[in-house]
DNA sequence: GCCATTAGCTAAAACGTTTTAGCAGTTTTT
DNA sequence: AAAAACTGCTAAAACGTTTTAGCTAATGGC
């Protein structure tokens, strides 16, 4: 373990040249700076035999960037941050940087915690989910100047740019396709963050309800907390089925795979009574008998904006002007209702 | 964004004392080189007010150690490599690193491209899940004088450590599992690739298949391309039901799922005949009527071993000695079978 | 009162790049 | 033939840390 790597100093001694020739060269600024086709090429050739690697920590260092994308999530493990993680990563690639990820547990001080770190690392620029609770923190790291794009949900109080899905618009629509198969009495459950994405859902389900004759009075929202599932989710199914709602719409794709999961054990077969909805369209939506009426969300075009919009915050900081970009989904009718 | 970051020499002339005194105190070298706790308790309090947060960049270079550790899976949007980034995240954060990740989508060049930006990068260790055909890759970086484990799957050919699940042993029981089960004809479907998972999966199978009465004569082995799933599953699938098996068995997570879409949209109900089994537990299995007996791996442990094994190379590279660590998994019964 | 020890600190090199000013020749322009 | 412009390169500073040798002053032992 003592072989060193090879850096630029010896492969300039290997050509008796300069240090910085061989930088020049081989950061590929040979035009720009008159070095002679001859010796360029004998540096590269030497760079390849002696297996160079440059080291991104010293040019980091030494340019101030350091090439590497921060993107926090609320759980790595969930597939639709999983998804986003992809895309994410193919984005970044294209444009020659690389990512680092942190996992928050919806929980504002993890949060912050992986913000300072990354600002040590000096990451370039940062994705984030936001998370309850954490105006405080969001609004800390707007003073850095670093470019931070909010994806999945955006919180009121601090201006940045977003890029999500047209939460308001899956709910309605989801509400509505309920409503049009016929059922009458339909129960949400939605997380008990106050974030963009939830809120916006449950307008979205209410803004639907109110098409229906008896409005409000036809549905009921339970609120779950995000650590609670295990121990919240059951007695709100039983009392919502209790209260005689013949539907179920679920804001988000752990909250309905949980109830699902929780149903079967209780033997009450979901697709006609009750039928059911979800937002987010995992893969257990399309394998599970009967599939999942859901609302996909534009996870590619979301990630894809949000690293274009990154790259253009680090490009032209100065004429960049923030900008909320909300992108519709696709509602995806399956046998669930 | 002019502001620039508060250094160590900020503080330095805050306090008019060195940049190297101040260095020591904030690294928590104070007592080994006799700071007075009055110095250090002031630049301690100075550091705070004036937010300073360390350039890890410079700290890497000089000291050569990024604190980050280069993850390499088959795709982070797959759940069971995203459960294993997320148990991987975990753990090396509590030994103090973080992660930077890449997907290979099993392309061996892919592979090699994200090892050497990872090189580049500085990385401590590497945790990679080795693809087909890259073994003249892991020897190059076997030369490098940085520690690896290998996750998941392991390359016969190179001398490194790894921590995987039995897959022989899962394969076996799920196999013992259908034949107790009364099916007699059983059609197993693996990946193409020649890795060791899928290699100990096959020969588990047969083994499993060894006990029946007219051994491998009552079962087949399609096998499948990675990028291949779309459209060389159903025929595969046609072909094999015509033969008449009665029971499936699925070599992993990802031709699982699509091959029971692929079942659902024909209208073929799964769960008496076909009965079905697979590798891997994500979700679906238990939300999909009727729910997947599968063989769950023990990613947790797998993840934690890895990276307590990266923690002792790094530690005592010296005298560690190179390991093979294989852990059983759970069978996990459901009504598929 | 002298030498040895200790306490508390500083100065400076080093890590591996990038980048710019400018030097010495050569060629072109006038 | 002198001035100007260009060619091809080098030297050296800078990025923000860490780390070590060593300096000065105070303390202790006798």
């Amino acid at each position: 373990m003592v072989r060193r790597q090879t850096k630029l100093a010896d492969i300039a001694r290997e050509l008796d040249v300069s240090v910085g020739l061989v930088s020049l060269v081989l950061s590929g600024k040979s035009k720009e700076n008159r070095i002679s086709d001859a010796k360029a090429q004998k540096v590269i050739l030497k760079a390849r035999e002696m297996g160079y690697q440059i080291n991104q920590l010293a040019r980091g260092l030494r340019t101030g960037r350091s090439g590497i994308i921060g993107l926090i999530v609320a759980d790595i493990a969930n597939p639709f941050f999983g998804k986003m993680a992809r895309f994410i990563e193919n984005e970044a690639s294209k444009i020659g940087y690389h990512v680092m990820f942190g996992s928050s547990d919806e929980n504002p001080d993890k949060l912050n915690s992986l913000i300072n770190i990354f600002l040590s690392r000096q990451v370039d620029a940062m994705l984030i989910v936001p998370v309850k609770n954490s105006l405080d923190y969001l609004l800390e790291l707007k003073k850095q100047p670093i470019p931070v794009v909010y994806i999945d949900r955006y919180c009121d109080g601090v201006d940045e740019d977003v890029c999500c899905a047209d939460n308001y618009d899956g709910a309605l629509q989801l509400t509505r396709h309920l409503l049009k198969k016929g059922y009458d009495k339909i129960g949400a459950f939605v997380l008990d963050d106050v974030l963009s994405n939830n809120i916006d859902r449950i307008k979205g389900f209410q803004a639907g309800m109110a098409d229906h004759p008896s409005g409000s009075n036809a549905c009921s929202v339970s609120v779950i907390g995000y650590d609670e599932l295990e121990s919240q989710l059951k007695p709100a199914l039983l009392k919502t089925l209790d209260k005689g709602c013949e539907a179920l719409f679920f804001a988000n794709n752990s909250i309905a795979l949980k109830s699902i999961q929780i149903l079967n054990e209780m033997g009450i077969a979901i697709g006609e009574d009750p039928g059911l909805v979800s937002f987010d369209n995992p893969d257990a939506f399309s394998v599970s008998t009967p599939g999942v009426t859901c609302y996909e969300q534009p996870i590619e075009l979301i990630c894809s904006r949000a690293v274009k919009t990154i790259y253009e915050k680090i490009e032209n900081s100065e004429e960049y002007v923030m900008e909320r970009r909300i992108y519709k989904g696709e509602l995806i009718i399956r046998n669930s209702c």
